[in-house]
DNA sequence: CGCTTGCTTGGAGCGCACTCGAAGGCCATA
DNA sequence: TATGGCCTTCGAGTGCGCTCCAAGCAAGCG
């Protein structure tokens, strides 16, 4: 019945990744989630008070133990995360996928949302870098004559 | 001898842009950079404060005066700002350009570096966008049956 | 047993980039 | 003259996303 990989229980094809652990044995520490995400312990436990991560499975000493779905998860919030995207609205999506099947739509929106977003910042980065490539062009030309620039020191051309 | 164009004294073409009074008439009030910039007067003091301005022409009461050469100079933070580079190197590059020709090839590093990480974040949003658009796929699509997430809810699957 | 290591908790603190408030000056219009 | 509006400065406050601290527990080792 389940559409299972070895590693995913995604909604969509995943590669498989490196140093993970098959189904069944897929119980990494704290320590362990640090060096697989770069995030810090802190950083990890506080996801969790703020309800970016669901509750996290325990040992029987009451120690964290983290599983693939687990990881994957924090790889979504990460890439979410270097789109710009509020904690806060991680947050929520955290929330509606909690809350069950009947939030489809919502999170449906709220990932088309951020796709445009997304488009926006990369075309404001693309517009940025078309300045930042006329000025490296600047610099690397006529740099050493005639120089001056938006923010005016004192060089030359002031007068106009 | 010079090279300027009407609105420009810059290292490179700019575009003319709208609103702006032609040269020997450009001053312009804090409220009007307000309303050219979207920033706040309260901002733009502070940029001044920081460094990240020039020191900024005064009327006769005190008042200051933006030239079309500080409004091209805050159009380049404000590209600068969406790249997520910190006000503090953004600072710096500022106070290059107060030194003098001599740092051109610093200023010339600094933006190429700069260059660089705008290329790899541009990578990672299309990274990113690539994850969205699997997602937003799953969710339009097969969406309503089978439906499974990576940050695993009360829904289906779970025991694999 | 004591020591170390790694984990737990709640809550306080930090750095960044603003953001705002208080108190006052200048000046145009009524 | 006075009222309103926009300007000034300095300094304190805000919101975000961590980041760290102190105190304590549990396991492993000599």
């Amino acid at each position: 019945m389940t559409v299972m990989e070895t590693t995913s229980t995604d909604s969509c094809a995943a590669p498989p990744r490196p140093g993970r652990r098959p189904q069944g044995q897929d119980s990494y520490t704290i320590s362990e989630v640090v060096a697989f995400t770069g995030l810090t312990a802190h950083t990890l436990r506080w996801y969790e008070r703020i309800g970016l991560m669901p509750h996290i499975d325990r040992s029987h000493t009451g120690q964290r133990r983290y599983s693939n779905r687990d990881l994957d998860w924090l790889d979504l919030v990460g890439k979410l995360r270097l789109t710009g995207m509020p904690v806060a609205d991680m947050v929520r999506y955290a929330e509606l996928v909690r809350a069950g099947d009947h939030t489809f739509g919502e999170r449906f929106d709220l990932l088309e949302a951020t796709r445009r977003d997304v488009l926006a910042r990369i075309a404001e980065l693309q517009d940025t870098l078309a300045v930042l490539d006329r000025k490296i062009d600047f610099y690397s030309g006529a740099g050493r004559r005639f120089e001056q620039e938006r923010y005016m020191d004192d060089t030359t051309e002031q007068a106009g």
